[in-house]
DNA sequence: GACTTGTCATCAGTGATACTTATGTGGCGT
DNA sequence: ACGCCACATAAGTATCACTGATGACAAGTC
């Protein structure tokens, strides 16, 4: 079970194709379906189905493993030579859509105005992703937002050795269209809506199954799915009573009022993975400072 | 940075020792050099220092990560293999110390009842350590004991795809020497005694930083360290002033009293890797039915 | 201080093996 | 039925991952 073999066998199965898989490594098809084989015959089961390509049960188990796995292997390299090589001169921020807002413009201003040459970057990227680049260098820092309990982290996939540190931290609040029955509460558990039907933004505000993660409870169904970042159109759609949304406060605005849920909050954490001295820790201090 | 490389690295920071390495491998120590060699040319940075063997701060952070990058590489190849081979006939449970209780006599018991030939072993083991002996098929199943939220699942480290089940749950209590200001207290929040002087009994009690991650605190300092799983060695200890000490009501067992923490609960969790049709899975349901 | 000893680095040689090129084979569409 | 596409297999080669021998260096011994 070679590192080689694996990845090979990773980019067969996202093409669904031995060729593709080639071109894209550089290596011929030949060279593809001998790795292939070698790790079907080294775990004794076949792991493709061929014609047309398909992962087999085995296969989709080993598939589990191994892109984390090449994940973890990236991040040790990127780990290792960020200790060694030069802070470099530029600077690439990752951040997934409501975390964008705390702060994130003012701290970059703080950079260039003290680092003019550098040119940052700011990629708006999905939740699970930002963790992933962090950790294999190809981020110099993550910003996620998620909702967890005051006291407890957010959960993040293990990538390895990150540092998180809360930069914002927001009340939250469920969006609920006018007249409905909870109107007007004061509190409202997160537990107890879990039988309404609810919008799933994943983008845009907090995917679901993350709230059945952080409530404990398997409800949350979804009545609506609003592919976006846009949480102007989110809000809209909750106040139009296609379903209840679960937001910070201050995404609110003012435009709409919720009902403010207790005992869970709004946070956004700054990611990075060991701090030299270059432009990424001048916007951490100016993101935690 | 292929995974043979990462092997004999480890190996040899392990033994401190380039030759006894090249031994457990069954290399030559000319092998082993050059592995260490190709990586710190890989990363273009030494990794070891040599004579005497010791690791430089480049090594030890790759340390970090190579070794559950193996694991979860053992773990990846147990975990398909159990998906193809056909269910052992032995059974090997690994629990740690404060898990023995929930039950596990007489669901063993059931087994040996059912299969008579199967000749169970029971090993008790660190808590860390059992999550990866049950990823990399080196024990069938786990059980782990912890203290969480009623509603969370225990913390543990991400060695891949594992499921864990509650199998039992205790309320805790923390056991107070007599006279001690707070004795007869109702509810005692975890977080007031952080300040407190604790026994840092990591095999007979909750670990001391699990405490910490536990109640979001960075108190509970040790006045006395116990090493061992005797219990009524630490009652006796806590009870004679030596410092506080965090247990499981069950576990007290009517010796002495403590004053019940809110919040926060002792479980026992099963551990496994997908079950199938063994004794194993006999076990499971005996201690989940 | 020379000698011995133990340990890691280096070199040259060789056997394994990881590739390529070329060819075979089976399903699928026309 | 036929050709076409895609994966499997075979044969050949070039690489490189090992071994064995030797060198270099530090520490301990007399």
């Amino acid at each position: 079970m070679d590192t080689h073999l694996l990845r090979t066998f990773v980019a067969v199965a996202r093409h669904g194709s031995f060729t593709a898989a080639a071109t894209e490594l550089g290596y011929t098809q030949s060279a593809v379906s001998q790795h292939v084989a070698a790790l079907e015959t080294d775990l004794r089961t076949p792991l493709l189905r061929r014609r047309p390509v398909a992962l087999t049960d085995a296969g989709a188990r080993l598939l589990e493993h191994a892109e984390p796995l090449l994940l973890r292997l990236a991040a040790a390299r990127a780990d290792v030579t960020r200790l060694v090589a030069a802070p470099a001169e530029h600077l690439v921020v990752g951040a997934s859509a409501l975390a964008l807002g705390g702060g994130l413009a003012g701290a970059l201003a703080a950079v260039r105005s003290r680092r003019p040459l550098v040119s940052p970057t700011v990629r708006v990227l999905e939740r699970t992703e930002i963790a992933a680049r962090v950790a294999d260098g190809t981020l110099d820092l993550g910003l996620v937002d998620g909702v967890a309990a005051p006291t407890d982290p957010l959960p993040l996939p293990d990538v390895g050795p990150l540092s998180a540190v809360a930069v914002a931290q927001a009340p939250l609040a469920v969006l609920l269209p006018p007249g409905h029955p909870l109107e007007g509460r004061r509190g409202l558990r997160l537990a107890d809506l879990a039988d309404a039907r609810w919008i799933d933004a994943p983008e845009a505000a907090m995917p679901l199954d993350r709230l059945r993660a952080a409530s404990g409870s398997d409800g949350f169904r979804p009545s609506l799915r609003y592919e976006g970042t846009d949480v102007r159109g989110l809000i809209a759609l909750a106040l139009a009573g296609h379903g209840l949304a679960l937001l910070p406060e201050p995404a609110l605005d003012g435009v709409a009022a919720g009902v403010p849920v207790p005992r869970l909050v709004h946070r956004v954490e700054l990611l990075h993975g060991g701090l030299t001295d270059g432009p990424a820790a001048l916007l951490a201090a100016a993101l935690t400072g």
